[in-house]
DNA sequence: CTATACATGTAACAAGTTACATGATTAA
DNA sequence: TTAATCATGTAACTTGTTACATGTATAG
């Protein structure tokens, strides 16, 4: 369901194709839900049948623009008031530190350093992306500086505790031989 | 694939029964993998037929203790060794943020701080399960120890930007009226 | 003219969730 | 004896991924 609802959010800020929306969900909102355009554009035409969204224009190469309805905005405040959040975060990267002690301590810290490395890249992304966001904008604005900040501090997160916990293994020794 | 991995590494430090692996992933994993035992349960099974796992024992109530076999521990070191990390965090909780614009400033403060509660208490329960591991055990209790303390890292940044934005969102007034 | 980016869609498959279903042991 | 916890399993469904499939506009 959130995927429907993130969609909705999107377009009330904004009209945009799925072509667009795609890209949104590959850039500023990577860390927090991915979603490809298989995945996309079944969806939007479900919410366009639904009355949720609706096509508003059109563009080269087929392209479809929506919008989303005053019933979708609706839906979208009925989503975060009424449903309890999954406050759960599936990550696979986070999942393998947990047996980082199967192999050799060295190996161990270069796995965290190139994790490392991938967070800083993605910190650096997020930072151009926020680079360019008007900060004395309108509402939805002012809230995306807000999500984005929490992406930074995330990616932050990551980066610091790598170097510790490398530290930490390096200290200590950790792993088979 | 990564349940199957995890669960092969958890299988790899220590023999369980599908039951107390269940219990693992809601505690001291939640924040990373949730899993529940209706995915738990056919994966031991398919693990097992394909020789990665095996049953060493039986207790009451039909309970069944399983161990990672020698080529079980080598299917592990490869997932390790020679596949890419997937760098994606999915999280609803987080999701919901980017579209706070769209209810009262007033609300979305407390839609935050009622998020923090949640992080708060979660941030205790891996605090607890922290106070029980010991110090200075085995490689994967040490192991254990680092990925316990991304978890709580983890939370206290939540908790940190739960009250950072919701003062910004009083400061500056934000979503509709 | 040719590569790249734009643009949409579907179908097969894999992964994950929820509800149903059952029953044994233990502690109060 | 009765409630809670232990313990396993399956089936239906939803969600998400990957690969296939197609075609247009634009920039060099």
């Amino acid at each position: 369901m959130s995927l429907r609802h993130a969609l909705i959010g999107l377009l009330a800020a904004e009209p945009a194709s799925g072509y667009e929306l795609t890209k949104r969900f590959a850039e500023s909102m990577a860390h927090v839900w991915p979603a490809g355009h298989g995945q996309i554009y079944p969806e939007l035409a479900r919410l366009a049948e639904d009355g949720l969204i609706e096509q508003t224009g059109t563009g080269p190469r087929g392209r479809r623009t929506y919008s989303a309805t005053a019933e979708g905005v609706t839906v979208l405040r009925q989503w975060l008031r009424s449903t309890e959040p999954d406050y759960g975060c599936r990550s696979d990267a986070d999942l393998r530190d947990f047996f980082l002690w199967s192999i050799p301590a060295t190996e161990a810290a270069q796995h965290l350093e190139r994790d490392a490395q991938v967070y800083r890249r993605r910190r650096e992304q997020l930072q151009a992306i926020a680079a360019t966001v008007d900060w004395d904008a309108d509402a939805q604005t002012r809230n995306l500086r807000l999500t984005l900040e929490k992406g930074l501090r995330y990616y932050t997160m990551q980066i610091e505790w790598a170097a510790w916990a490398a530290a930490e293994i390096e200290r200590e020794g950790m792993g088979v031989a």
